[in-house]
DNA sequence: GAGGTTGTTCGACGAATGTCGAACATGGGT
DNA sequence: ACCCATGTTCGACATTCGTCGAACAACCTC
């Protein structure tokens, strides 16, 4: 069993979200396709990437599911094949008090 | 010269808050600068658009305070040759709560 | 009215963003 | 070993965005 580094995959970029700008984690919620990431998420738990099927590439799946990772806003487990993803609510509940709870209760304007 | 039809001045397009997407709001909270201009707006009161000097041409802060205020989060009063604007907080504090608390309360990572 | 102040609008430009298909990488199954 | 499933990365492309100077518009004061 080595347990030395890790020669093989590139390491997970996921930074403090006090290390990330406010702007860059607004951004972050400013898209509609990672809103739906992000509520999908909110239920708890964890998701592969591939659950996310909101009409976009896997290519752009993946893309967003960078931003959201490089923000802050989630965490992401290998395991195989697959990657799982969940929300860091607490950690974003704690740094940002009412923001994941105002975004993610907001009506869509029909 | 005869009327057109041509209007005397143009009307200020101000949404009401929940007529505007989540994301048109994050979105405009996700920028350095609009982000200056709000904080400067939550001490409250009223400020002449001129008012707000933060390294940007007289036209980019123009352009800045549009995007605040066709985003909802602006209310602007023509007095002459002058604009005030104020922050909509009490709408935006109750349709998104706790949303502009995170936000003004960020510490910069720098 | 002339001139100055305040702010908006109009191109224009470069940078960033969202999107995709294709190629690639990795691991599981048979 | 081969194939397949899951994701990432790589151009490429169109669109949007932030920025500016210049022109314009409205207003106030002299």
């Amino acid at each position: 069993m080595s347990n030395m580094g890790y020669p093989g995959h590139m390491e997970l970029h996921e930074p403090e979200l006090r290390d990330v700008p406010v702007t860059a984690v607004l951004a972050a919620l400013a898209d509609d396709v990672r809103l739906q990431i992000v509520r999908a998420l909110a239920e708890g738990g964890e998701y592969a990437c591939g659950t996310f099927e909101f009409g976009v590439s896997k290519a752009t799946r993946s893309h967003h599911l960078k931003v959201l990772r490089e923000a802050g806003l989630t965490r992401t487990r290998v395991a195989g094949t697959s990657r799982y993803v969940r929300l860091r609510r607490d950690e974003v509940d704690r740094l940002y008090p009412g923001l994941l709870d105002a975004v993610l209760t907001a009506r869509t304007p029909s």
